[in-house]
DNA sequence: GGTAAGCCTGTACCCGGGTACAGGACGCAA
DNA sequence: TTGCGTCCTGTACCCGGGTACAGGCTTACC
């Protein structure tokens, strides 16, 4: 199942990424080692490159590394078989983006008060609350609550 | 203009930062080093709080602390007159953000297209094109164009 | 069989944004 | 004046995601 064997930079030009990427996923887990010729050098099969452009996709779709290659070891142990954990993952992640998605129409809206208020100094507007920015509620946010 | 001195960790403590963070702070130029007490202890104003309020506000906006720094070094030697650079920085930024919000618009759509259609192993899926999800096109992006 | 390009390994470094730790010195209350 | 908590400094380390470099071996082509 397969055209012939890839090298190193030819994979790696191939996928987009740099070569030493490439090592960096081996060690990483997220490429298995493959074939080696006799002299050593790696002999990829075709499809890593499209397994290098899915961790990419992966990556851009806000997955971690970690993340990807759980994904990706995963789906290598389960072939085909319904639920690899993919969908799961997905919703949760869905769940993530979204709430990202959230806070930055937050910001998005609050650089465009700040812009029609006219605000033009930071330490000016927090300190004299001049300006309709919500530093406070904004510093506080979601993530250290403990602060009360 | 002022209450009584606050210490490191009062600070540190009202703002919602670990003390450390102060130090690094001071590090990267963002906050200037303070009074100090015969013993050599920080003594900051109040005014330190709200100063760090705006500093996390601004990060949580986008920027990066260089960023922020930029603007708070801006605002000191322009107090209160029109165009510190803020707004000229918050309209890039808004830029920035509005095209951040639509990736994971994008994203976020990718990832509902992915469940709906009951995607389950991201090697399957991406390997042998048996879904609607635009790998190559998200690997792509915007970043690295210069593969072909 | 010579030579250049490409690949191998290990190790070190980069960025951003902190956090931790060691070994002292200070500050304040009893 | 003692003792405890806080603060001081410098330095080192953490995470994530790579990237660079040195010194040597392989492969491909003429």
């Amino acid at each position: 199942m397969s055209g012939k064997w890839l090298r190193t930079g030819e994979v790696a030009e191939a996928a987009g990424v740099n070569a030493q990427t490439l090592r960096y996923y081996h060690r990483r887990g997220l490429l298995r080692e493959p074939q080696r010729s006799n002299g050593g050098h790696r002999l990829y099969p075709p499809e890593t490159v499209v397994l290098l452009r899915m961790i990419k996709a992966a990556q851009r779709l806000g997955f971690t590394l970690d993340e990807v290659a759980d994904l990706v070891e995963t789906g290598r142990h389960r072939h085909g078989r319904p639920d690899g954990g993919l969908r799961a993952r997905a919703l949760t992640k869905l769940t993530e983006v979204k709430q990202k998605i959230e806070d930055l129409q937050t910001i998005r809206e609050t650089l465009v008060q700040a812009l029609d208020a006219g605000c033009d100094d930071l330490a000016a507007c927090a300190a004299s609350s001049c300006c309709p920015l919500p530093f406070p509620d904004l510093a506080e946010g979601r993530e250290h609550v403990e602060v009360n």
